[in-house]
Parts: structure tokens; C-alpha cells; sequence
DNA sequence: AGAGTAAGTCAACAATTGATTACAAAAAGG
DNA sequence: CCTTTTTGTAATCAATTGTTGACTTACTCT
């Protein structure tokens, strides 16, 4: 017994492995409007078909390569103290994020009719809730969507509108100002000594 | 001498008004590359031609009616001191802005590669620089920029997505710690202390 | 080897969309 | 009143795009 199956030229599971990555490729480029199936399909080469018969529709392609992968769990499963520093440094770093970042694919595809509805269910069950859930303490909702969006607001002038810091001061200067304003949203207490921070 | 001409059916004046008020709506609703022309030219009842008549093109049309508005310029014209609890009041509040809102505009349109260099050149300069003209001090620009995409990814979660804050505690919450965070951003000062933050 | 299934290909449809051109109607001017 | 210019209309083109169904080829199992 040889064992070996002669390996088959033709492979369901790695042809849909390509195009899954295929897909998070273009939907990081243009995001969900802008990507093209044929564009998809191209990249892994494939036919243009096939994409139906895996994921249904283009709909479906992008619920399964990208929505899985919208989640900051990955920050807050190590220990919590210094969360805001290891947020400030990852959002703010030099090197470009390459190939998929789903956070970039949120950002251009949020306004689309089809895909939005989907996004916006998957940030708030795959990110705010989690992050509230782990900052635990007073106003944990508000602080995790001030987290939220701060980092939303910077990758879509870095990134999306590719506007990053001009200089590695600049960049130091925003990634010290973030790491003290995320530092602060960590920690679970009311704001500035109770009653400064209202006029 | 009556003096009065007749006043005209035809008035290519009010026809383009017509046509940027109608622009404005449009792409308020789906952004640049989801809003057609043929959408734009039947809410203002005129002719498709006439908008390539008036602006040459639907990316003309885009400039004229959206790109001028793109401005923080209305909160620092007033003195400087509470602006950080005026741009928290008014990003945070009830009421969602109706009709227009060159922001939201913004954020759906940023992705579009045509309608995209015009708008990162725009918030540059309409936005980030003078921002940072009027903060003044120590890492100006810094500090317009955490400003700046602080209130851009509030709107994308309040507005495009379509998730504001759950009750009025929540809101509050935000608006809080924002004017804190946003008046500390203002005054010109480095960071905590000076070396605190860093770890 | 031959039947049956899984995997992949091909061609085309139907709808949308930005752009454009030739034409008609109204206003202005002499 | 007649000509010229401005304003508006109708029809269509060319390209793109998601989707689909019929067909062909490779693989598996008996």
C-alpha cells in the first residue's frame, strides 16, 4: 500500500482556500463595493463560477473572509494593565499592515447597503461588547466605544486616507498622548476627580 | 417702467442650485459611489444632461456640493478655551443632522478611488492644518489628528453605523470623558507630567 | 473498465450607470 | 418678426457587474 493518494489536481477545500484569500486581499484594497468577483476570481485563479458554488454569493464570500476576523479579542486575552499600551503601539506603529486588515475593510465597506447591516452587527458582538465586558467597572460601554472609535478614527487617516504621521516625533507624540488617554479609559474609575471635567 | 423682467421658466441659476441641494442629500445617504446621477437628477425633477451640463461631471458635481463644507473652521473662530466641551456637545448630541453633513459624507466617501485624494487633500487642509494652527503649542498637529479622527470614528459609529449611544447615561458618559480628553488635547502642555505616560 | 459524482469551464443574461449627442423649446436682442 | 443664444429633453452608447445554467473534464468507487 503506497498511502499516497495521488494528490488530485483538483481540490475543492484548497480552491476555496484561495479564494478566501484572495477575497480578503481585494476587500482590503477596495472594500466591499470596489471589490469585483472577476477581480477575486483573477487573483486566485478561478473561475469566476466557482465563487457561487462555494460561498453562494459575493455576500456570502465576504461574510466568510472577513467578518470572522473583526475582533480586538486578541488584545485583552493577556492581562489588562497595560492595554492601553499595547493598543497605542499596534494602531499607531510604522509598517503598513499588509494583505488583510479587517479593521481597513470595515472602514471602506461600512457604507455599503449590503454589507453594512453585517458589519455593524459584527463590531458591536466581536469588539464593543467584548472590550466593555473586559473593562468591566463604571461606564464600561462608553469607555470601550471611546476606545473603539479613537482607534477607527486614526486607521482611517492612516491607512484609508494614507495620511500617517509625517515624521517619527509626530508619531511618537500621538502614540505617548494615546497610550495616556487609553490607560485612562482602562481603568475603571468616573473621570477626572468627580466634577472637574463639566463646566 | 415696470422693470420687473419677466421672470424666467428657465433659470439655469436656481436649476444648478437645484442640483447641489439634491447632491448634498444624495450622497449624505449613500456616499460617493453609491449615489447616481440619475438619483440626484430625479430628486431635483431636472434633466440627466443637465448635470453634465453644470458640472461637467458626477465627480465635479461631488466637488462642488461636498467638498467646501468640509470644515472645522465654525469651532475655532470663537475663543479657544471651552472648545473642547463645544466639539464634544456637538458630536455627541441627540438630535442626528438632517439633510446634510459633509462628515458623514466623508467617511462614506473616503474608500472611492476618485472621489478619495480629492477628500484626503480637503481635510488636510480645511480640517488638520487649521485645527493645528489654532491649538498651537507643544505637537500641535499631533493633537488636531487625535482630535480629528477621535470625532471622525464617533460619527462612523453614531451615524453610518448607526449605533448611538443606548440611553442618555451612556451619552452623557461620553460626552464627559470626551470635553475632559478634548481640553486636555487643547491646551498646549505636553502629556501627563512629562515622562509618565511612557512606560 | 464503466458508471456516477464532484470539480471546473464557458457563454450569456439582465440590470445598472456615467457619459454623450442630436434635437426641441424658450428667452433675448435687434 | 426673425435670428441667435440659452436652457432643457429624449434616446442611446459603451462598459461594468452579479448571477446563472448548460456543458466538459477529472476523480472515485465498484
Amino acid at each position: 500500500m503506497t498511502g499516497q493518494k495521488p494528490r488530485p489536481q483538483r481540490n475543492a477545500a484548497a480552491t476555496a482556500e484561495r479564494i478566501l484569500l484572495s477575497a480578503q486581499e481585494v476587500f482590503h484594497d477596495k472594500g466591499y463595493e470596489g471589490a469585483t468577483i472577476r477581480d477575486i476570481a483573477d487573483r486566485a485563479d478561478v473561475n469566476l463560477a466557482l465563487i457561487k458554488r462555494y460561498f453562494g454569493s459575493k455576500l456570502g464570500l465576504f461574510e466568510r473572509a472577513v467578518l470572522p476576523f473583526l475582533s480586538l479579542e486578541a488584545f485583552f486575552q493577556a492581562p489588562l494593565d497595560d492595554l492601553g499600551d499595547r493598543l497605542a503601539d499596534h494602531y499607531v506603529r510604522t509598517e503598513p499592515i499588509d494583505g488583510f486588515d479587517p479593521m481597513l475593510v470595515l472602514l471602506k465597506s461600512a457604507s455599503s447597503p449590503e454589507a453594512g447591516p453585517l458589519l455593524a452587527e459584527a463590531v458591536e458582538r466581536q469588539a464593543i461588547a467584548p472590550l466593555a465586558d473586559a473593562l468591566g467597572g463604571e461606564d464600561a460601554e462608553a469607555r470601550a466605544i471611546l476606545i473603539a472609535t479613537q482607534i477607527a478614527g486614526l486607521i482611517l487617516l492612516f491607512r484609508a486616507q494614507r495620511r500617517p504621521p509625517r515624521n517619527d516625533a509626530e508619531r511618537e507624540a500621538i502614540r505617548v498622548r494615546l497610550s495616556a488617554y487609553f490607560t485612562e479609559l482602562t481603568k475603571g474609575g468616573s473621570t477626572v476627580s468627580n466634577g472637574d471635567a463639566v463646566r
